[in-house]
DNA sequence: GTAGGGTTAG
């Protein structure tokens, strides 16, 4: 039976030989339907029951790398059925189940989006073992069941199994991209403590983890700290660098391990492009161009997305050199595969003043299909309309569009009418921003700062008293030197409206509330 | 059997 197995899956036969197995297996069990992927439950772990027959020796070493081999194909092909086919026969036939096929079958369940199966394999489990815990934990953080993934951390710390290095770094990226940082640098301290601290995987997601909490010195002692650097380290403190706005920093360190020897892939430069991108330096942006496509990276999606933002940013937009590669791309068929594109087409037409070629490029997505039009790709053309202080054309858009708009996108259309000085658009935008995040302080600073557009003093008073009345506690750092600075830079360029006492009251510690 | 860095937007 288990050879017939095998044999099915190696000449791609799964399909038939599941609804074979399937159609038997539901006429010895009934199963009930509860699996994401399938049409059956995973079969229980629950061995309290006597084998039937027991299997020893040579032929239960077969019988294990034949089920080995088959779990292994169920993986790789994210063949749910199968795995859960053969883990009903191991049942069956009274194989003795153990820890490490319930490792399998849990990868297999969470890289087929199982996660009620995982869970299941996982609790029924008579031991559990550190690749288990980690197997878990890992396919929780993927699919952004963070709350759950951290909880088992806890619970296998308790449990006292020693985390590997493996571990480590799954759990140092479930402390990242759970913006849990602070649980991130404690897991760092036991890091520090075990035998695991000099681990280049482990190393690299820390990287990540400070990177993404905006702490680039920390970054770089545990960088300094490597016993040994790769292309993967050295591209995320690049990143590091590039992410948190230090772009001169992130080309020069890319330059300095660049002459150490180092050589880049395609992350590395999508990473330093952005950097590049920032520093808006047209000559720069064209010699990284030149590095890029001598070292034939150049075809991947993220580098000719980074290029496509680069030259939009360079200097004042280079409309050419944008037109040219996102219409390459087009023609390779690539953009249809990948919404950011069009979002980085965008966004790039946005800042670098090309509204009409990024309009343009709008309809024709939206026309042709292919590209799933994203609540971002309408923000994108929002914020264009807006940066190009069509602000009346802004709001029909919105009113128009088949997505609701959310509060980033009224924030953006706010931040234009600021900009252009648009009383009226501005306080349509201001209104539904507070409707939609009432308990955001910003917001109020917001629609003061629309007031203050036309010298409404006395709306700016009463926007005050009813953050009062709906006790709006301001975030640290987003405080009222906002608007004092916001108003004072709003007079600056306006010498015929002298300093009020509005203007003073601003300041803070006498806005804040209770 | 379990592990690392990436492009856009507000």
């Amino acid at each position: 039976m288990l050879r017939r197995i095998i044999k099915f899956i190696h000449h791609r036969n799964i399909q038939t030989f599941i609804s074979i197995s399937i159609h038997q297996s539901a006429k010895l069990h009934s199963f009930p339907p509860n699996s994401p992927n399938s049409n059956i439950a995973a079969p229980s772990f629950n061995l309290n029951h006597a084998p039937a027959q027991q299997i020893h020796g040579q032929d239960h070493d077969m019988r294990f790398m034949e089920y080995d081999a088959l779990l292994r194909d169920c993986v790789s092909r994210k063949h749910v059925k199968a795995g859960q086919t053969a883990q009903s026969h191991m049942i069956k036939t009274s194989y003795a189940l153990r820890v490490y096929f319930g490792g399998r079958l849990i990868v297999l369940y969470l890289k087929c989006g199982c996660l009620d199966d995982a869970q299941k394999v996982f609790d029924e489990m008579p031991q559990r073992n550190v690749v288990s815990w980690t197997a878990v934990i890992s396919g929780y953080t993927k699919s952004g069941v963070f709350n759950e993934a951290l909880h088992l951390v806890l619970e296998m710390l308790r449990s006292g199994t020693n985390p590997n290095e493996y571990t480590f770094a799954t759990v140092v990226i479930l402390c990242t991209s759970a913006s849990q940082f602070e649980c991130g640098r404690q897991i760092h301290s036991l890091i520090v403590k075990s035998p695991f601290e000099s681990h280049i995987y482990v190393g690299s997601s820390l990287l990540d983890l400070y990177a993404k909490s905006g702490n680039i010195h920390e970054e770089r002692l545990v960088f300094e700290g490597l016993p040994e650097r790769d292309v993967v380290s050295c591209t995320a403190i690049v990143s590091g660098y590039a992410q948190l706005g230090f772009d001169q920093e992130a080309l020069d360190l890319f330059c300095e391990l660049q002459s150490e020897g180092m050589s880049f892939n395609y992350v590395t430069y999508a990473c330093v492009l952005t950097a590049l991108s920032g520093l808006a330096v047209f000559e720069y942006g064209r010699q990284m161009h030149g590095r890029v496509l001598r070292s034939h990276q150049s075809f991947y999606i993220a580098v000719e997305n980074s290029l496509i933002d680069m030259y939009s940013k360079c200097g004042h937009g280079d409309e050419e050199s944008v037109v040219e590669l996102y219409s390459n791309m087009k023609e390779e068929n690539k953009f249809k595969a990948d919404g950011t594109t069009l979002l980085t087409v965008l966004s790039g037409c946005s800042h670098g003043g090309m509204e009409q070629i990024g309009l343009q490029f709008f309809d024709e997505a939206a026309s042709a299909g292919g590209v799933d039009l994203g609540i971002e790709h309408y923000g994108c053309i929002v914020d264009l309309l807006g940066r190009a202080g069509q602000l009346e054309r802004a709001l029909h858009f919105m009113k128009e569009m088949p997505l609701k708009p959310n509060a980033a996108i009224w924030g953006s259309l706010l931040g234009a009418c600021r900009a252009h000085r648009d009383f009226q658009v501005g306080k349509v935008a201001a209104d539904r921003l507070l409707e939609i995040e009432p308990e955001n302080a910003g917001n109020y600073v917001m629609l003061c700062n629309v007031y203050a557009l036309d010298g409404r003093w006395h709306e700016v008073r009463k926007v005050r008293r009813l953050m009062k009345e709906k006790a709006v506690v301001k975030e640290p750092g987003k405080s009222w030197i906002t608007l004092g600075q916001t108003l004072h830079t709003f007079y600056a360029g306006d010498r015929s409206r002298p300093d009020s006492e509005e203007v003073l009251l601003c300041k803070v510690g006498e806005m804040s509330i209770g």
